[in-house]
DNA sequence: CTCACTAATGCAACAATGTTGCAATAATAA
DNA sequence: TTATTATTGCAACATTGTTGCATTAGTGAG
């Protein structure tokens, strides 16, 4: 299946590319301003997913977080690393440090998703 | 405002004391088969969050999960441990090890949430 | 440039998780 | 036994995310 280049996606690639923070779908509908269909919006992030652009961190407000990475772009996927998000200010960031979790014998990981929330340097009071 | 001893929170809590993963609301929902109401365990479960019995972990398949931690009756809730969800199975756990996250200078964490899904050792291929 | 193919979109409807308002019920203390 | 009010159950709602389907519009071939 051959992919196309629509403005949607053309416009929400920008604006991750653009972003110092992970993006999720409400963020990047409400800076669409009505460009794009909430709908298309996941469709959107999903194909991202699949093809390997970006990589899907679910936080715990409940909510999917979009980012490129710049790690990712590299290697095959690997966003073992640790995510940030102000609970004041709503950013959400990669942070550099690796995680690194041992399993029990003969567990398998297949995905790591680690989140520490708080107030971020310009939130902090 | 004082507690009250009620049937479904003596079954909620017996449940999570005798299990030995962390449990979300529809698998108490299903284990009590209609003793409680599907809103009456979301709000014993956050009593109990409130009160510090429990503590919850959002996992990265969406749901909230609710573990009475050995640790977390010692000290004052501390639950920055890794937790592993078995995608076969489903079985949620705290891990023994703790989170360790450096954070960039000026930044301050409230909360820790760290997920490593994948297949545990009764549910490998 | 035109056309055919079909990926991508928009809309409506749905599913899952979780919360809130409110009247009825039932723990608890007097 | 009774009064107080925490707790419950039900209905309704909010949010996040997905699916079906008809329509639109990229894209490559001629």
């Amino acid at each position: 299946m051959k992919r196309r280049n629509t403005p949607a996606q053309q416009a929400i690639l920008a604006m991750l590319k653009s972003s110092p923070s992970a993006l999720s779908q409400d963020m990047i509908e409400q800076q669409l301003k009505g460009e794009a269909d909430r709908v298309t919006i996941y469709r959107v992030l999903n194909r991202f997913c699949e093809d390997g652009l970006t990589h899907r961190i679910v936080s715990d407000d409940g909510k999917s977080y979009f980012a490129l990475c710049k790690k990712c772009e590299k290697h095959h996927h690997a966003h073992d690393h640790f995510h940030f998000r102000c609970v004041h200010c709503q950013k959400v960031e990669c942070l550099e440090e690796e995680v690194k979790a041992s399993l029990p014998a003969g567990y398998s990981a297949l995905n790591v998703n680690c989140w520490v929330s708080g107030y971020c340097a310009e939130c902090r009071v």
